[in-house]
DNA sequence: TCGGAGCACTCACATATGTTAAACCAGAAG
DNA sequence: CTTCTGGTTTAACATATGTGAGTGCTCCGA
């Protein structure tokens, strides 16, 4: 067990030092593991959960979607995120979380994560602190979809995703793994497949990034963060008490 | 000092009941209180703020600035919004606050709220529960600008808008205040001033909204909502214990 | 070996939205 | 009463992005 929930032990240590007690109450937790195939529906919109669940493996996203069938993802998940403690405060679930690639979760009841909180006041405002990291990320993508063009708004996606994949361990050499269609990447952008597709040839050709057989590259950051304005402080990746 | 702080135990009474110690509490907060003209900043981007602070009468907003001077909106808040509570745990500002309109504010010492939270388990999940109907808004937005027209768009922040006052007690007849310049409102929707005005013209072409005198009328809340597919479920605005 | 089935990619074209500039209007200030 | 100022509105035009319909590639299963 205690590697199981690993993942999401190593996150919140991005943020503030554990103690012993806290580690150990994390370990506790009684987790239910569950495997989702790419596109699966974890969580359904309108639903009320009983459980939370954390992301171990793969990539989550949580999507809306319109009447006409067309939809926006409007966060996307990294393993040791708790996608859902949301979940827990927010009754009614106003979208759906979906597997965005093949999805490896663990669901907390409720009541243990309100034990949980309830016990360790520290671990409560890490929870609560991972919530508004998540708020953060949505406020860069407001920014992004009002005020960039296309091609700076992927770049600045792509510089948020690095940044974070990093700071789980998940990227190798200057890559990490993304196995999304260019639709889904749109889904994410809120734009056409053939408009991703535009934009992402504009990114290679200028020799910032590669994409192929799943993986990224990015083949130069500075210059990317650069196009993008990215700056990583809102991602919160440093320790301090809280 | 009970007045001053009443539109914000009223917000918190949304959301669930609150006992005589809460209410207590909460009206022995420490505040000072602070005018801000429209326009003025503040809480700036970048800052590490000591205080934390709620609205009592009119908008904030949470803009953030590009290179070239042109900003996004992330973020509207309304009177009896704990707006910047994310300064508690987010050590520095991804963004800054600003009065939308004139503002009085009251402003309160991290260490009084943390005081608070950790003495009333109950109030903190309130206040964590508004930090997240707060990422919800986000998320609404984050679909009205990825995938629906400006038209839908500006029907949906009205309709929000129109619900939150409502709330709030800050609606009457069907009209709110709403002291705007397009321009501004602008970089509320992430579109330019010009087509901000024809899509104003194209839902009063409609007979969906009025707008002048800084007042927005809702003609027809019913029609607005449908056309932007609006439900205001997402807004939390319903007592349930947390 | 063949025939899907996805997916990346292209092309031609449609349309929403941005840009620049100017006219107009109302209220504030002198 | 006049002038100034900020805001709204209109117009002409530029551009980013969407749409619909392909082509071709690669993988995979029959």
């Amino acid at each position: 067990m205690a590697e199981t929930i690993h993942p999401f032990i190593r996150a919140l240590e991005q943020y503030d030092v554990l103690n012993e007690a806290e580690r150990a109450a994390l370990t506790a937790l009684p987790l239910q593991i569950r495997i989702f195939g790419k596109n699966a529906e974890i969580v359904r919109e309108g639903s009320r959960p009983t459980h939370s669940c954390l992301l171990l493996e793969g990539f989550a996203a949580r999507a809306q979607v319109l009447s006409d069938g067309r939809r926006q993802i409007t966060n996307l998940h990294i393993p040791g995120d708790f996608v859902d403690l949301h979940g827990l405060l927010i009754k009614r679930m106003d979208h759906s979380v979906i597997a965005f690639v093949d999805c490896k979760m663990a669901f907390v009841p409720h009541d243990a994560v309100r034990a949980l909180i309830d016990e360790h006041r520290h671990l409560s405002r890490l929870f609560w602190l991972t919530t508004l990291v998540d708020a953060a990320i949505d406020r860069a993508w407001i920014t992004s979809l009002g005020r960039r063009p296309a091609i700076d708004h992927l770049a600045h996606l792509l510089c948020e995703l690095y940044v974070r994949l990093r700071g789980r361990g998940l990227v190798s050499g200057n890559s990490f793994a993304f196995g999304a269609t260019q639709t889904e990447l749109g889904d994410v952008l809120g734009m056409s497949t053939v408009h991703v597709n535009r934009t992402l040839q504009d990114l290679r050709k200028l020799g910032l990034v590669e994409w192929e057989g799943g993986r990224v590259t990015i083949i130069d950051f500075e210059r990317l963060a650069e196009r993008a304005e990215f700056d990583p402080a809102y991602l919160n990746q440093w320790i301090e008490a809280r």
